[in-house]
DNA sequence: CCTACAATCTGTAGCCACTACAGATGCAAG
DNA sequence: CTTGCATCTGTAGTGGCTACAGATTGTAGG
């Protein structure tokens, strides 16, 4: 599995760079207990292994997926027990699902007001601007 | 226009009912400037005017909007300004629906591949789940 | 070995738009 | 006058980072 005898240590910066997280977002994963603290060198820099790669892999995978750190924390937890049926993450999921769902539903009627807005109010047609007064309208 | 001689000024519970806007809320708008400061009573109670009711509707309409509190500063000097051409108003709203569309674009691919997850696990048909798989999976 | 200079360290504060207190007053009805 | 609700100020917390400052460490070249 392993084409390197072991993989040495990687810095900080180098775990940023192979991730593609933020060096400032890592050392704050690691302090709210989402990413286990590293061992680290004579001089205290953290040095990471393998693990913490994929570990932080996983976490990005989730936060472009909109997972909030709490989901996260969850899904870790449900990965290290095993989880044979998967029923757990599949009902999260769904959870999230339905959410984003609902983000996008509510985003729609915002696009839908939005363009009645500005098909209202086309340059030097009327005053007063119909966007400023549909703002003022209380419903 | 108005049918009661002078309207008596409200305290901020009877705003914050009239409008559907948080007390903690109208505060906290104006510590940050969006509504000016009332006169205030004896006692230094906020005592606020049909004015003032006005300019939190058009907040909380803009907010629903989506606008952020800087855009509804920019919109409220543009009509402040009695604003002729309404072609500022009309540039803010499209940049800011363009923003709208861009967030349900990247909601709506959320939504695909989590619909992909979710599909791929099936109750008690599979393991390791598919859904830690995919968030293992570096791309 | 020494010197630059880059990388990393810790701790704190800022962002947005609120929300949630605590503890001290004010106000209005009975 | 008392009771009890409304309001006051000030501060801190939320989520998920990001941006410093100022100190230390690691490393490559000479």
């Amino acid at each position: 599995m392993q084409t390197r005898s072991r993989a040495r240590p990687l810095p900080i910066g180098r775990l940023s760079k192979t991730t593609g997280v933020n060096i400032e977002t890592i050392r704050y994963y690691e302090r709210v207990g989402l990413l286990p603290a590293p061992p680290r060198s004579a001089g205290r820099h953290r040095l990471y292994d393998e693990a913490h790669v994929q570990r932080l892999v996983f976490i990005r995978r989730s936060r472009e997926l909109g997972f909030s750190l709490d989901d996260i924390r969850a899904l870790h937890t449900l990965a290290d027990n095993g989880n044979v049926a998967c029923s757990d993450t599949r009902d999260m999921t769904l959870r999230h699902l339905a959410d984003v769902r609902g983000k996008i539903a509510s985003l729609r009627k915002l696009e839908r007001a939005l363009k009645v807005m500005t098909d209202a109010c086309q340059p030097g047609s009327q005053r007063p601007c119909p966007i400023l007064d549909t703002l003022n309208a209380s419903r």
